[in-house]
DNA sequence: TGGCGTTATTGAAAAAGTGTCAATAGAGTG
DNA sequence: CACTCTATTGACACTTTTTCAATAACGCCA
């Protein structure tokens, strides 16, 4: 079906960096962790896409669970990382910035993301950590770009809102991803940061 | 740690019916898969816990997969039948009335929610169908009779954001039982009532 | 260029977990 | 009190994970 084409010494093993080889294995694992569980992944698989043995995997990570969590983690921090901070300009004007540089980072890493959201809705406490951890960063900046509150009062009652919100965003991208159903990039941009505003609007304890 | 306590006869096996036996490994199951993924719980652990051998569960489910699947289809089961069918009255009533049993039922049966919630997430095709077909018949519940669109028009874009209205709910029901920051029970469902007819009348394609 | 030390990498074997099935033993029945 | 039916077990085969002593690339220095 496919054969290794990285083997860069004739014969034996290959031998890279430990920097070089955590990365590839990194990135092979968000990638192969995308569509299947963990169960569904089994060490020789991935070792065999890698190119190494099995015991190498351990070496790196300790055990399987490990690795998915460095995994996930990293998926985490890419996503993080990749959304740029927001620029300067009108509140509204920075939240829908921030929203689209969302959007593209799902769309483009449609893989690393769903590795993150699978992984943090099924897993356990740690994997569910990683992801509270992202999710606080990105929400974070919803509350930081808005310092004064013209748009949303810093509650509670509207932290949870946020929360909320976050989830149907979530939801909406990926849905939309898998299936447009004729609404555009624009529109949906535009149905995620209107309804922030509407949804406040509506909470009582605001 | 914790002893057998259920072992009626004295020295040997406990011969229940086929109904209880089963019955009484689904809540466990359920019980048990509500914090950790499939993967992290071992047929060893589960049998002990129930009391029997590893190879009765086999004989009642097949195999782990099964096993799960059984588990979340009960959960959904669970959910649908206990959430009361709607009752009749005026649209934005009926919804009141449907998310009021659906936050009780969370409220009162998190565990078995969470096997649920977690198993769609993380799962298969098969799990998360079972999911999708637990949410469908809570939503159908909501909609069904607002055939005149009074409330939301039947586009593609609103079914779009019908979905992620769905995730939101979800999100601040689990989030607000984990920590309900001040918030009431009554101030929580006006916010989830509230922001439907909210979020739809800023869609663009409505 | 060729030996030499460091350490990334392997492979085989132990450990842990899943799945199978013939044998066992409760519990009702006549 | 046998006798039958079948829920339940335990030992065994198989698969996958994990360990670790042995191996072999690569850089370095002569």
């Amino acid at each position: 079906m496919s054969q290794p084409t990285l083997r860069q010494t004739s014969g034996g093993r290959t031998r890279l960096s430990p920097e070089q080889r955590r990365e590839q294995l990194l990135d092979l694992g968000v990638k192969l962790l995308a569509h299947r569980s963990l169960d569904e992944l089994s060490i020789d698989l991935l070792a065999e896409e890698a190119g190494i043995s099995r015991g190498l995997l351990y070496h790196y990570f300790g055990n399987k669970h490990a690795f998915h969590e460095a995994v996930v983690r990293r998926a985490a921090d890419d996503l993080i990382e990749q959304t740029a901070p927001p620029v300067d300009g009108e509140p509204m004007e920075r939240m829908l910035t921030s929203l689209s540089a969302y959007l593209d980072y799902v769309v483009d890493n449609h893989e690393g993301y769903l590795s993150l959201v699978k992984a943090a809705a099924g897993g356990n406490e740690t994997l569910r950590e990683i992801y509270e951890e992202a999710r606080s960063a990105l929400n974070g900046r919803v509350f930081r770009e808005d310092a004064q509150g013209d748009i949303i009062p810093d509650t509670p009652a509207t932290r949870l809102v946020v929360r909320g919100w976050s989830a149907m965003v979530e939801e909406l991208v990926l849905s939309w991803i898998a299936e447009p159903r004729g609404v555009t990039r624009e529109e949906l941009l535009e149905i995620m940061a209107a309804s922030l505003p509407a949804i406040v609007e509506v909470t009582p304890g605001r």
